[in-house]
DNA sequence: GTACATTAAATGTATGTACATATATTTGCC
DNA sequence: GGCAAATATATGTACATACATTTAATGTAC
Protein backbone atom coordinates (compact mmCIF):
# COMPACT_ATOMS: atom_id res chain seq x y z
CA UNK A 1 0.00 0.00 0.00
CA UNK A 2 1.09 3.35 -0.66
CA UNK A 3 1.96 5.86 1.99
CA UNK A 4 -0.93 8.30 1.47
CA UNK A 5 -3.15 5.41 1.80
CA UNK A 6 -1.57 4.13 4.98
CA UNK A 7 -2.28 7.05 7.04
CA UNK A 8 -4.74 8.60 4.87
CA UNK A 9 -3.27 11.79 3.97
CA UNK A 10 -3.75 12.34 0.08
CA UNK A 11 -0.99 14.50 -0.94
CA UNK A 12 2.28 15.33 0.53
CA UNK A 13 3.84 19.06 0.53
CA UNK A 14 6.35 17.52 -1.23
CA UNK A 15 8.58 14.28 -2.43
CA UNK A 16 11.12 15.10 0.06
CA UNK A 17 8.41 15.21 3.26
CA UNK A 18 6.80 12.15 1.58
CA UNK A 19 10.27 10.45 2.10
CA UNK A 20 10.27 11.86 5.30
CA UNK A 21 7.32 10.71 6.80
CA UNK A 22 7.25 7.28 4.59
CA UNK A 23 10.81 6.53 6.32
CA UNK A 24 9.63 6.95 9.81
CA UNK A 25 6.36 4.87 9.16
CA UNK A 26 8.61 2.44 7.42
CA UNK A 27 10.84 2.01 10.08
CA UNK A 28 8.36 1.77 12.58
CA UNK A 29 6.59 -0.77 11.13
CA UNK A 30 9.76 -2.76 10.69
CA UNK A 31 10.25 -2.63 14.40
CA UNK A 32 6.95 -3.65 15.32
CA UNK A 33 7.01 -6.72 13.39
CA UNK A 34 10.73 -7.50 14.35
CA UNK A 35 9.51 -7.17 18.39
CA UNK A 36 6.24 -9.33 17.75
CA UNK A 37 8.32 -12.17 16.50
CA UNK A 38 10.67 -11.44 19.96
CA UNK A 39 7.80 -11.22 22.39
CA UNK A 40 7.77 -15.03 23.22
CA UNK A 41 11.80 -14.79 24.23
CA UNK A 42 11.06 -12.69 26.82
CA UNK A 43 13.27 -9.49 25.51
CA UNK A 44 12.57 -6.53 23.80
CA UNK A 45 14.61 -5.31 20.73
CA UNK A 46 16.82 -2.94 22.40
CA UNK A 47 17.61 -5.53 24.66
CA UNK A 48 18.28 -8.34 21.99
CA UNK A 49 20.97 -5.45 20.32
CA UNK A 50 22.48 -5.12 23.41
CA UNK A 51 23.10 -9.14 23.87
CA UNK A 52 24.19 -9.32 20.28
CA UNK A 53 27.08 -6.35 20.94
CA UNK A 54 28.13 -9.07 23.77
CA UNK A 55 28.12 -12.20 21.81
CA UNK A 56 30.08 -10.25 19.76
CA UNK A 57 32.77 -8.95 22.36
CA UNK A 58 32.66 -12.66 23.72
CA UNK A 59 34.52 -13.84 25.94
CA UNK A 60 35.73 -10.14 26.52
CA UNK A 61 33.29 -8.24 28.97
CA UNK A 62 32.50 -4.80 27.34
CA UNK A 63 31.54 -1.66 29.53
CA UNK A 64 28.14 0.25 29.63
CA UNK A 65 30.17 3.11 27.49
CA UNK A 66 31.07 0.51 24.64
CA UNK A 67 27.43 -0.63 24.41
CA UNK A 68 26.20 3.13 23.88
CA UNK A 69 28.66 3.63 21.08
CA UNK A 70 27.00 0.75 18.89
CA UNK A 71 23.67 0.65 19.74
CA UNK A 72 21.32 1.81 17.35
CA UNK A 73 19.76 4.34 19.47
CA UNK A 74 23.02 6.08 20.95
CA UNK A 75 20.78 8.32 23.95
CA UNK A 76 18.82 5.23 25.05
CA UNK A 77 19.51 4.56 28.61
CA UNK A 78 21.92 1.57 28.03
CA UNK A 79 22.45 1.10 32.22
CA UNK A 80 18.67 0.46 32.18
CA UNK A 81 18.39 -1.95 29.82
CA UNK A 82 21.82 -4.15 31.36
CA UNK A 83 19.67 -4.26 34.72
CA UNK A 84 16.83 -5.78 32.86
CA UNK A 85 19.07 -8.34 31.25
CA UNK A 86 20.85 -8.92 34.53
CA UNK A 87 17.40 -9.66 35.99
CA UNK A 88 16.65 -11.99 33.66
CA UNK A 89 19.97 -13.96 34.32
CA UNK A 90 21.47 -13.14 30.75
CA UNK A 91 24.36 -10.81 31.58
CA UNK A 92 26.54 -10.32 34.49
CA UNK A 93 27.78 -7.04 35.99
CA UNK A 94 30.69 -6.32 38.14
CA UNK A 95 33.34 -3.56 39.22
CA UNK A 96 36.52 -3.37 36.65
CA UNK A 97 39.34 -3.80 38.72
CA UNK A 98 41.20 -1.75 36.73
CA UNK A 99 38.79 1.69 36.48
CA UNK A 100 36.80 1.25 39.18
CA UNK A 101 34.27 3.72 37.09
CA UNK A 102 33.63 1.18 34.84
CA UNK A 103 31.70 -1.92 34.83
CA UNK A 104 32.20 -5.25 32.97
CA UNK A 105 29.08 -6.51 31.48
CA UNK A 106 29.40 -9.93 30.35
CA UNK A 107 27.22 -12.08 28.39
CA UNK A 108 26.26 -15.53 30.53
CA UNK A 109 25.74 -18.73 28.97
CA UNK A 110 21.95 -18.57 29.58
CA UNK A 111 22.17 -15.46 27.22
CA UNK A 112 24.33 -17.08 24.16
CA UNK A 113 21.60 -19.96 24.55
CA UNK A 114 18.79 -17.65 24.01
CA UNK A 115 20.45 -15.69 21.00
CA UNK A 116 20.99 -19.35 19.55
CA UNK A 117 17.45 -20.01 19.53
CA UNK A 118 16.85 -16.55 18.44
CA UNK A 119 19.22 -16.61 15.40
CA UNK A 120 17.04 -18.25 12.64
CA UNK A 121 14.99 -15.08 13.52
CA UNK A 122 17.73 -12.46 13.08
CA UNK A 123 16.43 -8.60 13.08
CA UNK A 124 15.53 -8.25 9.73
CA UNK A 125 15.90 -11.21 8.58
CA UNK A 126 12.10 -12.47 7.32
CA UNK A 127 10.73 -9.00 7.70
CA UNK A 128 9.49 -6.78 4.75
CA UNK A 129 13.28 -5.74 3.66
CA UNK A 130 12.56 -9.28 1.83
CA UNK A 131 10.23 -7.98 -0.63
CA UNK A 132 13.64 -5.78 -2.41
CA UNK A 133 15.77 -7.60 -4.65
CA UNK A 134 19.51 -7.81 -3.62
CA UNK A 135 19.92 -4.94 -6.16
CA UNK A 136 16.90 -2.57 -4.41
CA UNK A 137 18.47 -3.49 -1.19
CA UNK A 138 21.87 -1.85 -1.95
CA UNK A 139 19.98 1.10 -3.59
CA UNK A 140 18.41 1.63 -0.35
CA UNK A 141 21.45 1.24 1.52
CA UNK A 142 23.09 3.82 -0.73
CA UNK A 143 19.82 6.12 -0.35
CA UNK A 144 19.94 5.73 3.23
CA UNK A 145 24.27 6.49 3.87
CA UNK A 146 23.33 9.47 1.76
CA UNK A 147 20.63 11.05 4.16
CA UNK A 148 22.84 10.60 6.88
CA UNK A 149 25.86 12.69 5.20
CA UNK A 150 26.94 15.05 7.34
CA UNK B 1 29.52 7.88 6.95
CA UNK B 2 28.56 4.66 5.48
CA UNK B 3 26.39 2.69 8.20
CA UNK B 4 28.84 0.20 9.22
CA UNK B 5 31.26 2.90 11.07
CA UNK B 6 28.22 4.52 12.15
CA UNK B 7 27.60 1.21 14.41
CA UNK B 8 31.12 -0.05 14.35
CA UNK B 9 30.27 -2.84 12.90
CA UNK B 10 32.47 -4.06 10.15
CA UNK B 11 30.66 -6.58 8.30
CA UNK B 12 26.74 -7.81 7.71
CA UNK B 13 25.13 -11.09 7.26
CA UNK B 14 23.38 -9.61 4.22
CA UNK B 15 22.68 -6.74 2.16
CA UNK B 16 19.14 -7.29 3.58
CA UNK B 17 20.19 -7.13 7.31
CA UNK B 18 22.63 -4.25 6.34
CA UNK B 19 19.61 -2.39 4.93
CA UNK B 20 17.29 -3.31 8.27
CA UNK B 21 19.83 -1.98 10.44
CA UNK B 22 20.38 0.72 8.42
CA UNK B 23 16.73 1.58 7.73
CA UNK B 24 15.90 1.48 11.56
CA UNK B 25 19.19 3.53 12.09
CA UNK B 26 18.79 6.83 9.76
CA UNK B 27 15.08 6.74 10.90
CA UNK B 28 16.01 7.44 14.19
CA UNK B 29 18.16 9.81 13.13
CA UNK B 30 16.12 11.56 11.72
CA UNK B 31 13.53 11.90 13.94
CA UNK B 32 16.14 13.27 16.92
CA UNK B 33 17.22 15.68 14.37
CA UNK B 34 13.55 17.16 14.21
CA UNK B 35 12.74 16.08 18.08
CA UNK B 36 15.54 18.63 18.69
CA UNK B 37 14.55 21.29 16.16
CA UNK B 38 11.03 20.87 17.84
CA UNK B 39 12.01 21.30 21.55
CA UNK B 40 12.39 24.80 21.61
CA UNK B 41 8.48 24.98 20.71
CA UNK B 42 7.57 22.82 23.85
CA UNK B 43 5.83 20.31 21.97
CA UNK B 44 7.20 16.57 21.07
CA UNK B 45 7.02 15.33 17.91
CA UNK B 46 4.05 13.33 18.62
CA UNK B 47 1.96 15.87 20.43
CA UNK B 48 3.11 17.79 16.90
CA UNK B 49 1.60 14.92 14.91
CA UNK B 50 -1.33 15.33 16.53
CA UNK B 51 -1.56 18.88 16.38
CA UNK B 52 -0.91 18.92 12.50
CA UNK B 53 -4.00 15.96 12.29
CA UNK B 54 -6.32 18.93 13.94
CA UNK B 55 -5.53 21.20 11.79
CA UNK B 56 -6.06 19.60 9.13
CA UNK B 57 -9.64 18.80 10.38
CA UNK B 58 -10.16 22.81 11.73
CA UNK B 59 -13.00 23.43 11.97
CA UNK B 60 -14.50 20.32 12.33
CA UNK B 61 -13.57 18.25 15.18
CA UNK B 62 -11.49 14.41 15.45
CA UNK B 63 -12.21 12.22 17.27
CA UNK B 64 -9.71 10.25 19.13
CA UNK B 65 -10.23 6.98 16.37
CA UNK B 66 -9.38 9.25 13.87
CA UNK B 67 -5.97 10.36 15.34
CA UNK B 68 -5.36 7.08 15.96
CA UNK B 69 -6.22 6.14 11.99
CA UNK B 70 -3.78 8.66 11.09
CA UNK B 71 -0.83 8.73 12.95
CA UNK B 72 2.27 7.34 12.11
CA UNK B 73 2.15 5.18 14.90
CA UNK B 74 -1.16 3.42 14.92
CA UNK B 75 -0.56 1.53 18.68
CA UNK B 76 0.43 4.89 20.70
CA UNK B 77 -1.87 6.07 23.49
CA UNK B 78 -3.28 8.75 21.38
CA UNK B 79 -5.71 9.25 24.50
CA UNK B 80 -2.57 10.28 26.89
CA UNK B 81 -1.09 12.85 23.92
CA UNK B 82 -4.81 14.39 23.68
CA UNK B 83 -4.32 14.81 27.72
CA UNK B 84 -1.06 16.78 27.38
CA UNK B 85 -2.17 18.95 24.68
CA UNK B 86 -4.97 20.07 26.51
CA UNK B 87 -3.02 20.85 29.23
CA UNK B 88 -0.69 23.18 27.28
CA UNK B 89 -4.21 24.39 26.50
CA UNK B 90 -3.41 24.01 22.77
CA UNK B 91 -6.34 21.64 22.31
CA UNK B 92 -10.06 21.15 23.89
CA UNK B 93 -11.90 17.60 24.74
CA UNK B 94 -15.61 17.53 24.65
CA UNK B 95 -17.91 14.53 24.90
CA UNK B 96 -19.52 14.13 21.56
CA UNK B 97 -23.24 14.69 22.02
CA UNK B 98 -24.58 12.90 19.35
CA UNK B 99 -22.34 9.74 20.12
CA UNK B 100 -21.59 9.95 24.11
CA UNK B 101 -18.67 7.59 23.49
CA UNK B 102 -16.44 9.31 21.53
CA UNK B 103 -14.73 12.10 22.47
CA UNK B 104 -14.54 16.25 19.88
CA UNK B 105 -10.95 16.93 20.10
CA UNK B 106 -10.41 20.76 18.69
CA UNK B 107 -7.58 22.68 18.22
CA UNK B 108 -7.39 26.18 19.99
CA UNK B 109 -5.99 29.27 18.36
CA UNK B 110 -3.20 29.29 20.92
CA UNK B 111 -2.46 25.58 19.02
CA UNK B 112 -3.15 27.27 15.16
CA UNK B 113 -0.45 30.12 16.26
CA UNK B 114 1.84 27.52 17.59
CA UNK B 115 1.85 25.73 13.88
CA UNK B 116 2.00 28.17 12.15
CA UNK B 117 5.34 29.34 13.96
CA UNK B 118 6.49 26.02 13.57
CA UNK B 119 5.65 25.54 9.65
CA UNK B 120 9.04 26.47 8.45
CA UNK B 121 10.40 23.44 9.96
CA UNK B 122 7.90 21.00 9.09
CA UNK B 123 9.28 17.57 9.65
CA UNK B 124 11.50 16.69 7.37
CA UNK B 125 11.99 19.93 5.57
CA UNK B 126 15.85 20.46 6.57
CA UNK B 127 16.54 17.19 7.79
CA UNK B 128 18.69 15.02 5.80
CA UNK B 129 16.07 13.82 3.38
CA UNK B 130 16.79 16.94 1.66
CA UNK B 131 20.76 15.53 0.83
CA UNK B 132 18.56 13.64 -1.64
CA UNK B 133 17.81 14.84 -5.22
CA UNK B 134 14.60 14.78 -5.83
CA UNK B 135 14.97 11.71 -8.40
CA UNK B 136 16.22 10.01 -5.29
CA UNK B 137 13.29 11.07 -3.08
CA UNK B 138 10.95 9.39 -5.33
CA UNK B 139 13.32 6.09 -5.48
CA UNK B 140 12.99 5.86 -1.95
CA UNK B 141 9.61 6.16 -1.74
CA UNK B 142 9.06 3.60 -3.89
CA UNK B 143 11.46 0.97 -1.71
CA UNK B 144 10.24 1.41 1.11
CA UNK B 145 6.40 1.45 -0.21
CA UNK B 146 7.47 -2.03 -1.37
CA UNK B 147 8.82 -3.11 1.77
CA UNK B 148 5.31 -2.72 3.45
CA UNK B 149 3.58 -4.34 0.74
CA UNK B 150 1.46 -7.16 2.21
C1' DG C 1 49.55 15.94 47.36
C1' DT C 2 45.52 18.78 47.19
C1' DA C 3 42.05 21.04 44.16
C1' DC C 4 39.52 21.07 40.06
C1' DA C 5 38.03 19.25 35.85
C1' DT C 6 36.79 15.08 33.42
C1' DT C 7 34.87 10.63 32.84
C1' DA C 8 31.73 6.49 33.74
C1' DA C 9 27.76 5.04 35.37
C1' DA C 10 23.49 5.45 37.83
C1' DT C 11 19.34 7.86 38.95
C1' DG C 12 15.22 11.09 38.53
C1' DT C 13 11.48 12.87 35.78
C1' DA C 14 8.58 13.58 31.84
C1' DT C 15 7.18 11.51 27.77
C1' DG C 16 5.91 7.89 24.70
C1' DT C 17 5.10 2.75 23.30
C1' DA C 18 2.95 -1.74 23.65
C1' DC C 19 -0.40 -4.31 25.34
C1' DA C 20 -4.05 -5.79 28.52
C1' DT C 21 -7.99 -4.52 30.88
C1' DA C 22 -11.86 -1.54 32.51
C1' DT C 23 -15.87 1.47 31.80
C1' DA C 24 -19.44 3.56 29.40
C1' DT C 25 -22.30 3.78 25.46
C1' DT C 26 -24.39 2.24 21.42
C1' DT C 27 -25.91 -1.30 18.17
C1' DG C 28 -28.11 -5.40 16.81
C1' DC C 29 -30.71 -9.46 17.66
C1' DC C 30 -34.48 -11.94 19.72
C1' DG D 1 -37.82 -3.82 25.58
C1' DG D 2 -33.86 -6.59 27.17
C1' DC D 3 -29.48 -8.49 26.66
C1' DA D 4 -25.18 -9.65 24.37
C1' DA D 5 -21.72 -7.98 21.25
C1' DA D 6 -19.30 -4.24 19.46
C1' DT D 7 -17.28 0.31 19.85
C1' DA D 8 -14.85 4.51 21.90
C1' DT D 9 -12.09 5.90 25.20
C1' DA D 10 -9.50 5.70 29.40
C1' DT D 11 -6.37 3.50 32.58
C1' DG D 12 -2.66 0.35 34.49
C1' DT D 13 1.89 -1.65 33.95
C1' DA D 14 6.33 -2.70 31.97
C1' DC D 15 9.62 -0.99 29.06
C1' DA D 16 12.21 2.50 26.53
C1' DT D 17 13.62 7.40 25.28
C1' DA D 18 15.40 12.03 26.20
C1' DC D 19 17.66 14.81 29.02
C1' DA D 20 19.28 16.71 33.46
C1' DT D 21 21.48 15.71 37.68
C1' DT D 22 24.18 12.97 40.98
C1' DT D 23 27.91 10.07 42.62
C1' DA D 24 32.22 8.02 42.45
C1' DA D 25 36.70 7.49 40.49
C1' DT D 26 40.34 9.12 37.74
C1' DG D 27 43.38 12.54 35.54
C1' DT D 28 45.77 16.88 35.62
C1' DA D 29 47.57 21.34 37.13
C1' DC D 30 49.77 23.63 40.44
Amino acid sequence: MKIEEEIKQPTFKSEYHKAYINMVYTSGWLQQDQAAKFKPFGVTLQQYNVLRILRGQHPKPATISLLIERMLDKTSNASRIVDKLEAKELVTRKQCPSDRRTVDVLITEKGLELLKQMDPMEAGEGAGIRNLTEEEAEQLNALLDKIRNK
